[in-house]
RNA sequence: GCCCGGAUGGCGGAAUUGGUAGACGCAACGGACUCAAAAUCCGUCGCCCUCUAAAGGCGUGUGGGUUCGAGUCCCUCUCCGGGCACCA
C-alpha cells in the first residue's frame, strides 16, 4: 500500500494517499449512525479568481486535526466544505467579459477545489455544495418565503446607497469609509424600492441568547453593541400649539426631566413643517437644505461640529409645565429612537455642547454628594431641583418617574435597540432570484382565496398611484432560477438586469401553481391565470451562507433542507471555525434565520453555533498584511511543492497560538520539516527498510515510556483546547527522546504515529504502512495514557531564602516540612544564607518549593 | 471619544491556581563526520560584573502597589492591533 521510496519523498507520498483516501471515501460521514457525531465545520470559502491564500489552510488545518483526532476518538464526524459562490466580483467579471458568471464561478470552484484536495483535508467531497446551484438556492428560496408567510419580509422605499460607478445599492456593511468595499468607488443616497427582514423582531432573543453560546468574549461584546438595547422611556410633550398635538420622545434617563431645556427633532422628522413658525421658515429651510446636501460621511465625520435651528415652536415639559423651545438638528437621527429627544445638557455631552453653542440655559439636577463637579456630568448621584424627586437616588428616581408618567398615560417604559432591520435586496442579477411576482390587489385576492401560504398582512408597494401586491410562488415552483441574459449591466435605473428579460419578466402567472408563460403570448384557459410581473431585485450573498450548515447534514435532498432525523442526530456544529471579520454580520443574520426556523419547527433547537472560534491573521515576512501590492503574498502551491503540505500544516500550526496575528517566516518552515524527516529516520533506515532499534526484543528506556505517556496526554488535551503549537513543542520533545533511545518499543512508535497523524497524515500513514500496519492509521483507536506511568515519587523542589531561588533538592513526594529543613541543614548551597540566622517564616508548598525567610 | 485585546531574548513563541522566566523552533556561534560541501550529530546561546572560574546582580513595555514570592493580581502611563462612533 505505501510507496517504495527510500528518503522522505513528500511528493511522492502526498498525492499517493490523498488518492487513498479518495477512492476509499474515508471521510464519507454516516447518516444513521449509532455512533456518537461531531459536527466541525470551516466558514465556506467564497471562490474567488485569486484561488487560496495562506489565511485558508490556517483555519482548515485547525479544523481538520480536530476531525481526524474525533474520528480516531470514535465519533462519527461531520467535516465538511462547500463553496458560498454567489458574489459580486463574479458579476463584475461577467459584465467585463460578457461570459456567463456561472462559468467563471465554476472555474474558480474547480481551482479551489484543485488547492484545498492537495491540502490533504479530510472533507466528506460527498456532501460538497454550491449556494449557486438551483438545488441548493430552491432551499434559500424556500426560507426566503417561511420568512414572507410570517411577515418578516416587507418591502419599503428607503434611503439606501447607491454606486453610481458599479450601478448598484449597496448595504451599510458593504461601505467602508464612504466608498464601496469593493473597489473603493464614491457612493451616494437614493431611495429605492428594497425588501427589508424583520431582524429587529428577534432582537431580544439574539441578545439574550448570546448568553449561553461558547464564543470569544470579543465577538459577544461585538454582537451585543450591534443590537444596542437601552432601557428607557418614550414621553409625550404637549406641544404649545395644541392643534399640533404631541411630540413623542425617547430617553434613556427620564430621572433628568427637569433639566431639560429644550427639545431636538430631526431634520427629517414629519413634525418638521408643523412645528417651523412662519418667523422662522426662512431659516428653518435653510437648514433642512444644508442638512440634506450633507452627505452621510459628512454628517458623521463631522460630527464634532453640532449645527441647528430655533423651529419657532415650543413643548410643555410634562413635569413642571415649563415652555420649552423646539430645535431642529441633524445630531438626532430619525432611524433611532421616535426622531426626537429632550435635551438635558446638564448631563449629556451631546446636548451640552449644542446648548454652549446656541446659548441654551443649562440646569443640573444631578448632583453626586459631597464632591464638586464640571458639567456636563453622567455619573450616579442624587436627583436636585426635581420638584418631588428631589433626594432620590437616579436609578429610583427613573423608576418613579416613569411610573408617574404612565399613570397619566403621557410616557411608558421602553425598550430600543440600534439594530435595523436587514435590508434584504441587490439591484444585481448574480444572487438568488426573489420567489415573489407582483399582481393587482383584485388578483391578489383571488390568490388569497385560493391558497394558505400568503402572510397575514399583504406585502405591497405604491408606484405612480398604483399599488402592487407581492405573492408568493407556491413552494412547489421552486427553484426559480435566474434566466439568461443579454446583458450583465445593471439597468442603470436602479433595477438589476433581470429587468430587461420582458419574456421572464412580464408574465401570465397561475395562482395555483405558480406555473409561468409569457405575457407576449396568449393568456392560458382557465381561470386561475393572472397578470403578474416578476421581482427583479436578487437576494445578497449572506443569503446562501445564512443555512449552509443546515444542508450539509443531508446535502441531496430535494423534499426538505434536510430530513428531521438528520436535523435530530448531527444537530448544529459542535466546532465552528473562521475569521473575526464575520463576527457581526454572517453569524447575527444566520442565528436570525436559525431561529425562525427554530420557532417553525424544522430545527430542534435555537442557536446554530455553540462553540465558535476565530482563527487569526498570518502576515507576511514583513509583519504586514499579506497583499499583491506589497508583494509579501505566500501561496501554499509554492510552499506544498518546496516542503510538501504536512509540513506546511504542521508549520501553520506552530507558529503561535491558533487566534494570533503571526507573521509567517519562511525560514521557520525548514524546522517543522527537519522534524518530519527526523522522525523518518527514526522510523526507516536510508535503504528505506525498517529501523532496527524499533524491536520489543530488548526493552526502551523507561524515561522514553514515560515520555510517551505525558506526550499523548498532553497532546490530546491540546488538540482539545485548540492549542497545536503547544501540541507540537511537545511532539518534537519526544522526537529528541526517540533519537536518543537506543531501542524503541514497536508499539510507542506506533502510538506516536497516531499523536501525528491528524497534524501530518501523509506520513503518518506512509510510516504506518512502511512499519508494517493495514490497511490505514485511520482505523487505529487514539492511543491511551495511562497516568501511572508518569507519576513519580520523587519530585524537584525549589529552595528559595527570602522569596531568591537558592538551589533546589529531589525529595520523596509526601515529605513534611520538618523532614524537608533537616535536609536542608546539609543542604551547601543554602547552609552559607541560613547560618546564624532566625527562620522568621516558612512557607511550604508540597512538592513545588519551600521558601525561608530569615531575620535580619 | 468609547469598548475590547496585546506588549516576554536577535526572531516566532512557552510558562497549570501567583511558586525555578525563556520550553519548542528559527537565526547565530563553536565542534565532530567529510578530500570538500550539503545533510546529520554534539555543544554554546537574555543582559551586566568577572579570568572564558566560582559566586553574584539585573531582567517579561513604563512607573507604583499587594504578597514570603508577581510575566501572572491591583492602580498609572506609553505604544501597537481590532471594533464602534452623535443610537439620546
Amino acid at each position: 500500500m505505501a510507496t517504495k521510496c527510500k528518503d522522505y519523498n513528500f511528493q511522492e507520498i502526498e498525492p499517493h494517499w490523498q488518492s487513498f483516501w479518495e477512492e476509499n471515501h474515508s471521510f464519507r460521514a454516516e447518516n444513521g449512525s449509532t455512533k456518537p457525531k461531531y459536527y466541525v465545520l470551516d466558514m465556506f470559502p467564497y471562490p474567488s479568481g485569486a484561488g487560496l491564500h495562506i489565511g485558508h489552510p490556517e483555519g482548515y488545518t485547525a479544523t481538520d486535526i480536530m476531525a481526524r483526532y474525533k474520528r480516531a476518538r470514535g465519533f462519527n464526524v461531520l467535516h465538511p466544505i462547500g463553496w458560498d459562490a454567489f458574489g459580486l466580483p463574479a458579476e463584475q467579471h461577467a459584465v467585463k467579459t460578457g461570459t456567463h458568471p456561472a462559468s467563471n464561478t465554476q472555474n474558480n470552484i474547480a481551482n479551489f477545489k484543485r488547492q484545498i484536495k492537495a491540502l490533504g483535508f479530510s472533507y466528506d467531497w460527498d456532501r460538497e455544495i454550491d449556494t449557486t446551484d438551483p438545488k441548493y438556492f430552491r432551499w434559500t428560496q424556500w426560507i426566503f418565503l417561511q420568512l414572507f408567510k410570517r411577515g418578516l419580509a416587507y418591502v419599503d422605499e428607503r434611503p439606501v446607497w447607491w454606486c453610481p460607478e458599479l450601478r448598484t445599492v449597496l448595504a451599510n456593511e458593504e461601505i467602508v469609509d464612504g466608498k464601496s468595499e469593493v473597489g473603493g468607488f464614491p457612493v451616494e443616497r437614493r431611495n429605492l424600492r428594497q425588501w427589508v427582514l424583520r431582524i429587529t423582531a428577534y432582537a431580544e432573543r439574539l441578545l439574550a441568547d448570546l448568553k449561553g453560546v461558547d464564543w470569544p468574549d470579543s465577538t459577544k461584546r461585538m454582537q451585543e453593541a450591534w443590537i444596542g438595547r437601552s432601557e428607557g422611556a418614550e414621553i409625550q410633550f404637549q406641544l404649545e400649539n395644541a392643534a399640533l398635538g404631541s411630540l413623542k420622545i425617547f430617553t434613556t434617563r427620564p430621572d433628568t426631566l427637569f433639566g431639560c431645556t429644550y427639545m431636538v427633532v430631526a431634520p427629517e422628522h414629519p413634525l418638521v413643517d408643523a412645528l417651523t413658525t412662519t418667523e422662522q421658515k426662512s431659516a428653518v429651510a435653510a437648514y433642512h437644505k444644508m442638512a440634506s446636501g450633507k452627505s452621510d460621511l459628512e454628517r458623521t465625520d463631522l460630527a464634532k461640529d453640532k449645527s441647528g435651528v430655533f423651529s419657532g415652536s415650543f413643548a410643555i415639559n410634562p413635569v413642571n409645565g415649563q415652555r420649552v423651545p423646539i430645535w431642529i438638528a441633524d445630531y438626532v437621527l430619525m432611524g433611532y429612537g421616535t426622531g426626537a429627544i429632550m435635551a438635558v445638557p446638564a448631563h449629556d455631552e451631546r446636548d451640552h455642547e449644542f446648548a454652549v453653542r446656541y446659548a441654551l440655559p443649562i440646569v443640573q439636577v444631578i448632583a453626586p454628594a459631597g464632591e464638586a463637579i464640571k458639567l456636563p456630568y453622567s455619573g450616579d448621584g442624587k436627583l436636585v431641583h426635581s420638584g418631588a424627586y428631589t433626594g432620590l437616588d437616579w436609578p429610583e428616581a427613573k423608576r418613579r418617574i416613569t411610573a408617574d408618567l404612565a399613570a397619566r398615560g403621557v410616557g411608558k417604559a421602553t425598550i430600543n435597540y440600534k439594530l435595523r432591520d436587514w435590508l434584504f435586496s441587490r439591484q444585481r442579477y448574480w444572487g438568488e432570484p426573489f420567489p415573489i411576482v407582483w399582481v393587482s390587489e383584485s388578483d391578489y385576492r383571488r390568490a388569497a382565496s385560493l391558497r394558505q401560504d400568503l402572510p397575514a398582512q399583504a406585502v405591497t408597494f405604491a408606484e405612480n398611484g398604483v399599488t402592487h401586491f407581492a405573492l408568493p410562488l407556491p413552494d412547489a415552483a421552486l427553484p426559480l432560477v435566474l434566466p439568461d441574459v443579454q446583458s450583465y449591466l445593471p439597468s442603470g435605473n436602479g433595477e438589476s438586469p433581470l429587468a430587461n428579460e420582458t419574456a421572464w419578466l412580464e408574465i401570465w402567472f397561475n395562482l395555483e401553481t405558480g406555473a409561468a408563460v409569457p405575457s407576449s403570448q396568449p393568456l392560458p384557459a382557465g381561470t386561475v391565470w393572472v397578470r403578474a410581473r416578476r421581482e427583479t431585485n436578487t437576494m445578497p450573498q449572506w443569503a446562501g451562507s445564512c443555512w449552509y450548515y443546515l444542508r450539509f447534514l443531508d446535502p441531496r435532498n430535494s423534499t426538505a433542507i434536510a430530513s428531521p432525523e438528520a436535523l435530530r442526530y448531527w444537530g448544529v456544529p459542535d466546532l465552528y471555525v473562521g475569521g473575526a471579520e464575520h463576527a457581526v454580520l454572517h453569524l447575527l443574520y444566520a442565528r436570525f434565520w436559525h431561529k425562525v426556523l427554530f420557532d417553525l419547527g424544522v430545527v430542534p433547537q435555537s442557536e446554530p453555533f455553540t462553540k465558535l472560534f476565530h482563527q487569526g491573521i498570518i502576515l507576511g515576512e514583513d509583519g504586514e498584511k499579506m497583499s499583491k501590492s506589497r508583494g509579501n503574498v505566500v501561496s501554499p502551491d509554492t510552499i506544498i511543492a518546496s516542503h510538501g503540505t504536512d509540513s506546511l500544516r504542521l508549520y501553520l500550526m506552530f507558529l503561535g497560538p491558533l487566534e494570533a496575528m503571526k507573521p509567517w517566516n519562511p525560514r521557520g518552515i525548514e524546522g517543522v520539516h527537519r522534524f518530519l524527516q527526523k522522525v523518518w529516520r527514526e522510523c526507516l533506515t536510508a535503504e528505506g527498510a525498517v529501523n532496527p532499534k524499533i524491536t520489543a526484543s530488548l526493552p526502551e528506556p523507561a524515561e522514553l515510556t514515560k515520555l510517551l505517556h505525558e506526550t499523548i496526554k498532553k497532546v490530546g488535551e491540546d488538540i482539545e483546547n485548540l492549542r497545536f503549537n503547544t501540541a507540537i513543542s511537545q511532539m518534537m520533545i519526544f522526537a529528541n527522546a526517540l533519537q536518543k533511545a537506543p531501542q524503541v518499543d514497536p508499539s510507542t512508535m506506533r502510538a506516536f504515529l497516531q499523536l501525528l497523524a491528524p497534524f501530518a497524515p501523509h506520513l503518518a500513514e506512509e510510516l504506518w504502512a512502511r512499519l508494517g500496519e493495514a490497511p490505514s492509521i485511520l482505523r487505529a483507536p487514539w492511543p491511551a495514557f495511562d497516568a501511572a506511568k508518569f507519576a513519580t515519587s520523587e519530585v524537584k523542589l525549589v529552595i528559595q531564602i527570602n522569596g531568591r531561588h537558592r538551589g533546589d533538592l529531589v525529595v520523596a513526594k509526601g515529605l513534611s516540612q520538618d523532614a524537608v529543613l533537616e535536609l536542608l541543614k546539609n543542604h551547601a548551597k543554602v547552609t552559607p544564607y541560613l547560618d546564624g540566622k532566625m527562620m522568621k517564616r516558612v512557607i511550604y508548598v508540597p512538592g513545588k518549593i519551600i521558601n525561608i525567610v530569615t531575620e535580619g
